[in-house]
DNA sequence: TGAGTATGTTCAG
DNA sequence: TGAACCTACTCAT
């Protein structure tokens, strides 16, 4: 489930089980046999992540992985287990294992590259680095739709649809109007709940967005079980605020969940 | 069993 | 703008 908040997961998960041991690497798919064979038996040194990009370091040669729509990792204690064939990278130690499929990128880059793409990003809500004034200013200038921007790397690093649908109900912002148009109180509140939103899912690598007494009685007695959204993939079910009927349209090739009465 | 859908990005036209 | 990439899951048949 690859947004920004469970990227830093697994930064965490990796971090812990393989951060400063010595790593067999490998590629049972063959699609990164190069890659693999270049950090084999090698110490990974840091691990590092910013929206929705992944990086192991080991030394000058830095691991970079984006999961894209598909990818995930099965991380476990290592008792030996066989590798499915489709995974991409097999990382272990004595302790654990951990097995890569599906992802859009598993590249190797130099200290250059990895540069390149951390100056490609947009601020990540999740870093205690982040300057939100540089999305503001995009923000503010851009004809593209709020939701349109949300949505844009560049701009935001780390929010994926989901997060977008809920982050402009929770601040009753509308997806439809211009960047330049966002007053920036809204701005301001949207940067809040995406910080705060991020971290909670970081936590346990779910989304989690509803506030308890949001929730039916049915999603009360299963709290915990399942994930729940105001708005994202709730078309046609009445707003869990005010009760009009939860919207969806296209923007940019994605579908956009969103609250007439909540949103107008 | 097969169709449809999906939390994403890149590239060709 | 649409297709391609790639895999898991849900739902209808």
């Amino acid at each position: 489930m690859p947004e920004g908040h469970s990227i830093r997961h697994l930064a965490t998960v990796h971090s812990y089980g393989f951060l400063g041991t010595t790593v067999q690497a490998s590629s049972p798919q063959g699609r990164f046999a190069e890659g693999a064979a270049l950090i084999n038996n090698r110490t990974m040194t840091d691990v590092t992540c910013k929206g929705k990009h992944l990086f192991f370091h080991f030394d000058d040669d830095i691991v970079h992985i984006h999961l894209g729509l598909y990818g995930w990792f099965t991380t476990r204690k290592n008792k030996g287990q066989v590798p499915k064939d489709a995974v991409r990278l097999r990382i272990s130690n004595e302790e654990y294992v951990s097995d890569l499929a599906g992802p859009t990128a598993c590249e190797i880059f130099d200290g250059q590259q990895y540069a390149a793409k951390l100056a490609s990003l947009g601020p990540d809500p999740l870093r205690d680095d982040a300057n939100p004034e540089i999305a503001w200013q995009k923000i503010n200038k851009s004809k593209k739709t709020v939701g349109q921007l949300l949505m844009d790397q560049s701009v935001i690093a780390g929010i994926g649809n989901v997060y977008r649908a809920e982050l402009l109900f929770l601040s009753n912002q509308s997806p439809f109007i211009p960047g330049k148009e966002l007053p920036k109180d809204k701005f301001d509140s949207l940067w809040r709940d995406s910080v705060r939103l991020l971290k909670i899912g970081a936590e346990d690598g779910k989304i989690k967005t509803v506030a308890d007494g949001h929730l039916t009685d049915d999603e009360v007695k299963l709290h915990g079980c399942s994930q729940y959204s105001y708005v994202y993939k709730r078309t046609g079910n009445p707003c869990r605020v005010c009760g009009d009927t939860v919207q969806a349209d296209d923007m940019g090739g994605r579908t956009l969940y969103w609250c007439p009465s909540c949103q107008s």
